[in-house]
RNA sequence: GACCCCUUCGUCUAGUGGCCUAGGACUCCAGGUUUUCAUCCUGGCAACACGGGUUCGAGUCCCGUAGGGGUCGCCA
């Protein structure tokens, strides 16, 4: 039988990472096996499910590569069906009608657990068990008429004719339920797959109020959405060599239920920023080109074409997330600078720097052209005949015309800043910091 | 409280009874290359939760204990 599977979020507005890591999985499994993958938004809390939130959702998806097969199913749309399936069920006495006290003023539907013990094959978790005294009669519509979860999460993966549900573990305890459902409904029980949670830093479950777990602040804070799959996809479940940076092609080829962690993984923004550099490292130049240009447009610098052709070389393969794109190379565009504090103490004002500063100056004025190689013989010669290290020579440097001491390499800067703009900003620090 | 799930370096993991003096990756630290900045290279720190079994032999199997998490809504 073809596999399928589903994502059936439940549309907030906000796409946690925990809910993504869970539709990659299904995604992955149902690829590995050829089978198809399939959303189901299950909108019937009509206060949070708007259409902004389900636009949400279905950004936060193809951002991530998550290509569905078949046309969403929407909950809501189903209500008449979920609520005459319980009808039927009550005829053949597998629920009852009966008073609890809940919204509304009518009376709710229960559904009838069997007086026997409940025990699944789980892909991985092993054989998770219920003893029949430990379970009770639970809602399956509610007094004010409307279907609860278990009857229409069910009914609709009957209908889209799931194969396999894969979903968090927190759903364990819901699972006997849905199978006793399946059985009363004469369906075919599907095979079951729960994953452990993800939780955050501090070791905790992630909360709602976790403001950085959510996809699209991912997006915005310069992560790559194949980055973001990549990490995800390896948190609870590894290939079984050592491979880690991983194509899709590869990932999908080697997964497997099986390999997944049965315990709770914690998230490290250190690693994703490093496997989110390893993918921007393999970028092409165009792509980086145009995440460049939407950042530093985002940053309100203005540049021209010609400006980004001189820069992007120099930042190419020193950003870890697109975020630092303009920070990084703000300066090379345009001269209204801060100059860091630290860098000043450590690397400016020092004793020896103006004279340093002036014969720099002088020899910057010379040189011809003004270039990144001969810039470069300029300083290892001065460097030479003036008996300082580099260390004394190039940050003072570094600091007057960027305002700060690190940054890409410093005869690359001089070469696209130019000569006027060098000596501009040289003059203007010097002015500042060494007045008298 | 009841029920269910979980437990290898700080973190993600490899490990399915001998190949484990427990391997890889991230982080961190120390050297080296580059006499700027970064990259890069080498090395280092660091774990089988605990206690009992089973076995010639246990990280690997079983049972307890402790700790963590989940569920116990007419939320999904």
């Amino acid at each position: 039988m073809k596999v399928r599977t589903r994502f059936a979020p439940s549309p907030t507005g906000h796409v946690h990472i925990g809910n993504m890591r869970v539709a990659i999985y299904n995604w992955l499994f149902a690829r590995n096996q050829g089978g198809s993958f399939l959303l189901r938004v299950e909108d019937t809390d009509r206060e949070r499910s708007t259409p902004e939130a389900i636009e949400t959702l279905l950004n936060a998806m193809e951002w991530l590569g998550l290509d569905v097969d078949e046309e969403p199913l929407y909950q809501s749309h189903r209500m008449d069906l979920h609520l005459a399936e319980a009808d039927a069920l009550i005829e053949r006495g597998l629920a009852y009608r009966a008073e609890k006290g809940g919204p509304g003023s009518g009376e709710c539907i229960l559904f009838r657990m069997p007086n026997h013990a409940i025990s699944f094959q789980d892909l991985i978790k092993g054989r998770p068990t219920k003893a029949a005294e430990n379970m009770e009669d639970f809602v399956i519509v509610r007094s004010n008429g409307t279907p609860v979860f278990h009857l229409a999460n069910v009914l609709d993966d009957i209908e889209q004719g799931i194969t396999h549900v894969i979903r968090g573990d927190d759903h364990i305890e819901n699972t006997y339920r849905h199978i006793a459902l399946y059985e009363a409904l004469g369906a075919p029980v599907p095979t079951f797959a729960h994953l452990p949670m993800i939780v955050n830093a501090q070791g905790k479950p992630y909360s709602k109020r976790d403001g950085d777990a959510f996809v699209g602040d991912f997006q915005a804070n310069g992560f790559l959405g194949d980055a973001l799959f990549n990490y995800l996809a390896l948190l609870g479940w590894s290939p079984g060599d050592d491979r880690e940076i991983m194509t899709r092609a590869e990932m999908v080829e080697a997964f497997e239920l099986e390999r997944c962690q049965s315990s709770a993984a914690q998230v490290d923004l250190k690693k994703l920023i490093w496997m989110n550099y390893e993918y921007i490292m393999r970028v092409s130049e165009l792509d980086f080109r145009a995440a460049s240009e939407a950042a530093l447009k985002q940053a309100d610098i203005i540049f021209s074409q010609s400006q980004l052709d001189a820069v992007l070389p120099l930042i190419r393969e020193r950003v870890k997330t697109y975020s630092e794109i303009a920070p990084l190379s703000r300066f090379l565009f345009v001269d209204d600078y801060e100059y860091d504090e630290k860098a000043l103490k450590k690397k400016l004002i020092k004793e020896g720097v103006p004279e340093t500063l002036a014969m720099l100056r002088q020899l910057l004025l010379e040189i011809d052209p003004f270039e990144a190689a001969p810039l470069e013989c300029l300083l290892h010669d001065y460097v030479e005949q003036s008996g300082k290290g580099f260390g004394e020579v190039m940050p003072p440097l570094r600091v007057c015309i960027s305002g700060e001491q690190g940054g890409p390499d410093l005869c690359l800067v001089l070469e696209v800043l130019g000569r006027k703009e060098v000596i501009r900003r040289l003059d203007r620090a010097v002015a500042k910091f060494f007045r008298n």
